[in-house]
DNA sequence: TAGGCTCTTGTAAGCGCTTACACCAGACCC
DNA sequence: GGGTCTGGTGTAAGCGCTTACAAGAGCCTA
């Protein structure tokens, strides 16, 4: 019995004789042999796994993305390579080194320059974006936050009336927040209003807090808060407290993601849900696609959907309404 | 200049001219040479990488100790693989399969059976255990949960006078669990009290709301509601609501984690933090002793700290009080 | 029955590194 | 000046697979 023939009843190809394999797979039991995936990857030229590439796992939003990839990875008998870049200095390197061990990449928003994704492009390597504009030929998986950024400016705008909204948020960070931007600003054009400009802050629940008490202390106090995301959103409403203001009576405010926490603030967040997993899911189809040599993978976007409670002025505080922003 | 020549100076090995080590890493700059992964792997022997098997990542948890392990791996220039098995039927064989692109593996509570860990142990691999007990030789580090489950337990039983305390929470699910009921137990049997048999339920918020409802509606009302984690106690909290029941007036609830939504609560929640990063951190480190050859590598158990808030009986709803449960 | 098929199995040449060992200069000693 | 070291460099044999190709077995047709 040839090593041929143990490599050819390993990947299951056809051209062995039934007995033939019941023979081999039975010793494949007994010298409980595992084929090494080094030697393996050497010789036909392929890893037989991926790689993700985040800018951090703190709150639910990229874990959720990591968990949608992870199945559709594992679905696959592939394996999941993870990096953190955490702004570190050394994140491209990391990158660079890390694209030497995969197939493919995901590279999601806030993690390493465009530059670094144009040249992993041009040598060939399959890379799909996630949360970042297309670069070049390189797809993107996008949620439609610039969609759904109008629809919440319009239901704030509309809905309620309100006449001297604030986005928070700096919209250079990222470009899901530059999107979100983009789209509050184009509501208010839409109403024939000029969007007053973003006080810009951080990502995380203190930076919000900071740029809200900012922003309330003005002397035209604005009457409503759009905030980049949720943890924002929440250090807003505390500044809010802070500040002897209730929400949403003295002024109205709204986060983006859903994440957990939204539905348990006193007045309980009015925000944006995002399709997180599908997200991961769709990127890892994507980047799969891309690998077996299909070179029509298109950039995608997803829906998202407005979570309307109490927040924003709605009155109930514990069921929400759902929209889907449509395709557009 | 030979292959052996650039294979030595890009392992920074010593016996190299610097001349030539200077003219090898020109030539290598140039052409952009890249070692393989795998061909290095191959002949050394080595993967260069590790893996790290979790249950989910919904909650904080699991990603603040992946994050603490991914700290370490990163500073040694290793990868990471993740595997989560989402309590899927074939996770042993996907361990299996794991194991054989890695150097070593962090398995963590609740995802895979002791015999299979028992049989990763006898062939050799590297395994460090989480959140659960070490088997044979294989070494875990874990919270002292026994400890802060005493602790809380005692604060509760003497400081705000207990007499019917029911733990909610199935201690044959896992591990972490088991130990706080142990401890729960323990602090009653101390006190001269018998602890009753703990009202059973999964992990999710829903399954503490049902736990707690039944819990709340026998005869014998509890006065206080240790939950297994955050989440439980959240449902728990809701249960009380949804009975008129006031927390922490009518019926303490406490929960453990520490998750962001504890402080958020209406009645801000008494909980345990853990060492999150740190375990994983620790982990990590133990787990490249034991590749490095170590044999001494020891099970450690890392301190945790009571987070006395208002959901115990103690009055202030925003300030919290700390107190590390000391080795023991 | 010889020639030509098809289908299964074996052989051996890589894949791109690491590493034991051979080799070759010099420096040094007597 | 020939021998012995020493340390830098080259050679080649793996590492454990995949895969092109060769070889052999069985069957059909003329």
């Amino acid at each position: 019995m040839s090593i041929a023939t143990v490599s050819r009843v390993q990947r299951g190809l056809h051209g062995v004789t039934p007995a033939t394999r019941e023979l081999v797979l039975d010793a494949i039991e007994n010298l409980r042999y595992r084929p090494s995936s080094l030697a393996r990857g050497l010789a036909s030229r392929h890893h037989g796994a991926t790689g993700i590439v985040f800018p951090d796992l703190s709150g639910p939003y990229y874990a959720d993305v990591i968990l949608g990839y992870e199945g559709e990875v594992v679905a696959r008998g592939e394996s999941l390579l993870i990096l953190g870049t955490h702004e570190r200095e050394e994140s491209s390197e990391l990158v660079l080194d890390l694209v030497g061990r995969v197939d493919g990449l995901l590279v999601m928003a806030r993690t390493v320059p465009d530059d670094v994704v144009r040249a992993l492009g041009r040598d060939g390597v399959p890379v799909v974006l996630l949360g970042r504009p297309p670069v070049g030929r390189i797809p993107a998986v996008r949620e439609r936050s610039f969609e759904s950024a109008v629809h919440l400016t319009e239901h704030l705008l509309h809905g309620h009336g309100h006449r001297r909204l604030v986005f928070i948020g700096d919209p250079s960070l990222s470009p899901d927040v530059a999107e979100r931007w983009r789209g509050f600003a184009d509501a208010h054009r839409r109403a024939g209003l000029e969007a007053p400009a973003p006080v810009l802050c951080r990502f995380r629940e203190a930076d919000g807090h900071d740029a809200a008490l900012r922003a309330l202390s003005e002397p035209a106090r604005p009457s409503g808060l759009v905030c980049g995301n949720d943890e924002m959103a929440i250090g807003a409403c505390g500044a809010a407290e802070r500040l002897g203001l209730r929400v949403p009576a003295d002024v109205a405010v709204t986060g983006w993601d859903d994440i957990p926490l939204a539905r348990f603030l006193p007045s309980h967040l009015t925000t944006v849900r995002q399709p997180t997993r599908e997200l991961g899911a769709t990127a890892a189809r994507l980047l799969f696609d891309l690998i077996g040599g299909s070179s029509l993978a298109e950039s995608e976007s997803l829906p998202t959907e407005l979570v309307v409670r109490a927040s924003c002025g709605c009155t109930r505080n514990d069921d929400s309404r759902h929209q889907e922003v449509a395709p557009t």
